[in-house]
DNA sequence: GCATTAACAGCTA
DNA sequence: TAGCTGTTAATGC
């Protein structure tokens, strides 16, 4: 989206991070735009007694929380890494100074926010009403929106059942009981424990 | 570590 | 009351 040459050159610095380190969390004020150059980190919030909801998994050339820049609200979420990551971190005021004198940026930065806000959508009028089978294949939908290949069963999932449970505010035992039964319906392959859709 | 299964309890259509 | 989902716990991969 933004290239790493002009955020370094603005004054960006790597950041790494390990599995389940926190990059910023709920309550904090955002001070810095982040952007990830290696690696994936999960939104989430954590509910009571150890359980996670999580808002969305973010890869590699996207910025993290970026909306959180243009008002003066707290973060309402935490970003923990879920892999090694590598981020860009860029102060606010110099975020803001090089959108100045970079205007062209702005489209790709909307429409990333927008991606986010259809994400939102889509997903919390499933998670309120529909079945848990299509709560998770609405999340699939989703995944597979933004891939190339359409074919059946050529994405795989590289998502735990856990995660995936945390996603869509199900239990794990509830999340495999679905794809069992969403496999025998020809929905989606598994293959040893691999989901592809 | 993560996935699966089973037994049980609680909810609701 | 039958069916579904979450909880717990044991077991498998």
């Amino acid at each position: 989206m933004i290239s790493e040459n002009l955020l370094l050159s603005s004054g960006a610095e790597y950041k790494s991070y390990s599995n389940e380190d926190l990059i910023f969390s709920e309550n904090e004020t955002a001070y810095n735009f982040y952007y990830i150059t290696e690696g994936k980190v999960k939104l989430n919030n954590y509910i009571e007694n150890g359980k996670e909801f999580i808002h969305g998994i973010v890869t590699n050339n996207m910025s993290i929380g970026t909306s959180y820049l243009f008002t003066e609200k707290k973060y309402s979420i935490n970003c923990v890494a879920i892999n090694d990551v590598k981020v860009l971190r860029l102060p606010k005021i110099s975020f803001l100074e090089l959108l100045n004198e970079n205007q062209n940026l702005y489209p790709a930065l909307i429409s990333q926010m927008s991606e986010n806000i259809h994400y939102q959508f889509v997903m919390m009028q499933t998670i309120a009403v529909k079945s848990p089978e299509k709560k998770i294949k609405a999340f699939l939908d989703y995944l597979k929106e933004n891939e190339q290949n359409k074919s059946e069963f050529s994405l795989q999932i590289h998502l735990t059942r856990q995660q995936l449970a945390s996603i869509t505010g199900l239990s794990v035992e509830t999340v495999i009981r679905a794809i069992k039964s969403m496999e025998k319906g020809g929905l989606l392959k598994i293959q040893n424990r691999k989901i592809f859709y």
